[in-house]
DNA sequence: TGAACGCTTGAGCAATCATTCAATTGTTTG
DNA sequence: CAAACAATTGAATGATTGCTCAAGCGTTCA
């Protein structure tokens, strides 16, 4: 018997509350979306692309330029953030310019900055 | 010579723009500050735990009944948003009923939710 | 055509992280 | 006081992750 199965038990009004609020929880895959839309947020470089993308499209070679950062390690980031449609590129010859999705990631970033700076 | 150092020589355009939105990044411990925000919500189980939060105050001993995990697991959780002052508790005997620190949690899950979405 | 260039990719490695398990703290109550 | 209980904590472990390095791909242009 682990602790996953003791039930607390100090009152009924617990298991109702415990009940409605399991009730009004999202979907399980919802849950899943949200956190890896955090989680690619969750990162230093990863925010930095975010926040420099959200000045200018760019190409790769200057968000390594603007982020003092590898190529590859850009690149490498990149593809996580193209994976969650948070950014986009397109092509013109060699050159990938990338650019955000779109207003949300600002807005995310906006939020979160507000946050950050009141609990300071 | 690494690829950090490889700067990309397109045109003096580029040069201006990448000295431009160098100039417009944030400070270094503001991006951390982001990306640790971030990434306390980047996990499924604090996003869990801090939408059920967002429902009503709770105990560990709830919160592992609706998350059905163990209240070992939850309590770990449970200080990592602590420390990241998304949370915060109040005693009586011996429960400890956590709840919101404020509400730009809700907000920052609400946006966050509007853009899994609109993106599925 | 082939060298140069921008970018991507895969393997590998060190670091971080989420959970479990066991032990502990502090409170209540018989 | 001792047992029961809610919660916290530290160590351990398996999984994930961010970066480097080297190789490869597609495009340009001499």
């Amino acid at each position: 018997m682990t602790d996953k199965d003791a039930i607390c038990q100090i009152s009924i009004v617990n298991e109702e509350k415990v009940a409605s609020i399991r009730e009004e929880m999202l979907d399980e895959d919802l849950f899943s979306s949200l956190s890896d839309t955090f989680k690619a947020f969750g990162d230093r470089t990863r925010v930095r692309i975010l926040y420099a993308l959200s000045r200018d499209e760019l190409c790769v070679c200057d968000l390594s330029s603007v982020l003092d950062m590898s190529v590859s390690a850009i690149s490498h980031q990149l593809r996580v953030l193209r994976n969650m449609n948070l950014v986009k590129y397109r092509k013109d010859g060699k050159m990938a310019y990338y650019s955000l999705c779109d207003d949300h990631v600002v807005d995310l970033i906006g939020l979160a900055l507000i946050h950050v700076r009141e609990r300071k």
